[in-house]
DNA sequence: TCTGGGGTCCTAGGACCC
DNA sequence: TCTGGGGTCCTAGGACCC
């Protein structure tokens, strides 16, 4: 049986929850931003989209473009709430539901379709029960595979649904500009039109021998998915991450060393406490440092056993951090794990951990019943209160996206 | 009211081992 | 005895995505 694969992603999904949920922002163009001086735009209403402006631009630029634009402070939970109970949804129609990203899932419908008259009527019904239920839109596509699929959810933007038939995919594709492939960026974009390729037709008629010389690997991907052949794998569903990272930047650049450690403590803590969310050790840390002319360098450490928690995390980083030079302040800190593998230990088995590591879960434990930030390592009262800023990128539950073969 | 945060994957070069 | 080649692991950096 051919496969049939659903996209649905959310259209100007922080807004149009924002909106969603506050009458008075309908229809107003909305823009969603971290809290704090030092923020981008995260998203943005249709109405705002509308006078250019995007993800990524600063308060300012926004303000300069459009001066009524109206602001609205990020609320991570009311998004995540809204994507788990999204994702329910859709385990309604097929059990092979993949959250790719906070708005946007993957839903395998080959097996459901015994129930249901046809993919597009599956369609039709998700968007009507997620507009009933949070009054907002999301968009469609579906395909033979994830890379048609998606492409074609975003062709048919805002609330739109795009269907596409096995037979008639590289129809589909030919037309297309190569930025449509998810994967194909400015850079990407940029190289291609200097070989004379905008369409996908021009690339997949392109010899890959030419592009595997220029592009490597992706020359190869680039040949299939101009075709509309997905050459990534599925995911592993029991797949762990590869990496689990925080990062921040300050209100004002850090000079002194001492500050900049009480802040590698945090941030050591917080991906302690994700690591033990997610029930992994890892063994490779990195610190990245970003200077206020926004270089931005990293510097990695693979240990040679698994860290037990985040003290050793913290001693890993600041050691780091000793092996550099600092030739300015700084405004951004991240620590972030690599190298991770599953941690077995059952709480019957906690007399096996040592003190420090029970105590930092009995942190968790208050954390999650008091709300975050309840209990802090006292060096971090030191430092001005953490503002908490969303990351469209955030997976709940542990549903990682397929990966590249 | 200068530029967020969390990820994945790929490449290149060096160290080290057989 | 002056010198090959393959494999693996590690670090650093960059493109891209949401």
């Amino acid at each position: 049986m051919d496969r049939v694969v659903m996209y649905i992603d959310m259209d100007a999904y922080f807004a149009s929850v924002e909106q969603a949920s506050r009458p008075y922002l309908r229809g107003k163009p909305v823009a969603v931003v971290g809290s704090g001086k030092r923020t981008v735009i995260v998203a943005s209403s249709y109405e705002a989209k509308r006078f250019g402006i995007k993800t990524g631009m600063t308060k300012g630029e926004a303000i300069r473009k459009l001066p009524s634009l109206v602001f609205v402070e990020g609320r991570n939970n009311k998004y995540v709430d809204t994507c788990v109970r999204i994702h329910e949804i859709l385990l309604r129609y097929t059990p092979e539901v993949e959250i790719c990203s906070i708005d946007e899932f993957f839903a395998d419908l080959t097996g459901s379709l015994l129930l249901f008259p046809s993919p597009a009527d599956v369609a039709v019904a998700v968007k009507r029960e997620i507009g009933e239920q949070f009054g907002i839109t999301c968009s469609v596509g579906i395909a033979p595979n994830k890379l048609v699929a998606k492409i074609a959810g975003e062709l048919g933007k805002p609330d739109g649904l795009v269907a596409v038939e096995k037979d008639d995919v590289e129809r589909f594709m030919e037309g297309l500009p190569v930025e449509s492939i998810p994967g194909i960026g400015r850079k990407m974009g940029a190289a291609l039109k200097a070989l004379g390729i905008t369409l996908c037709r021009e690339l997949r008629d392109f010899p890959v021998s030419v592009l595997r010389r220029r592009f490597g690997i992706w020359g190869d991907y680039l040949s299939f998915m101009a075709r509309g052949i997905d050459p990534f794998r599925a995911q592993d569903p029991g797949g762990l991450p590869k990496s689990i990272g925080h990062s921040m930047t300050f209100e004002k650049n850090i000079g002194d060393r001492m500050m900049i450690r009480a802040r590698l403590l945090e941030l050591s803590e917080m991906v302690a406490r994700r690591l033990r969310k997610e029930k992994v050790v890892a063994k490779g840390f990195s610190l990245t440092l970003r200077y206020p002319d926004f270089t931005t360098f990293t510097k990695r450490i693979t240990l040679p056993f698994y860290a037990p928690g985040g003290r050793m995390i913290y001693e890993t980083v600041t050691a780091l951090l000793d092996s550099v030079r600092l030739k300015d302040a700084v405004r951004l800190l991240g620590v972030s794990a690599f190298n991770v593998r599953r941690f077995a230990a059952n709480p019957s088995l906690f007399g096996g951990l040592d003190r420090e590591e029970r105590l930092w879960r009995a942190v968790d434990d208050v954390n999650d019943a008091f709300g975050e930030c309840s209990l802090h390592p006292a060096t971090t009262l030191l430092c001005a209160r953490r503002h908490w800023v969303i990351s469209p990128a955030y997976r709940p539950h542990k549903s990682y996206p397929y990966r590249r073969q």
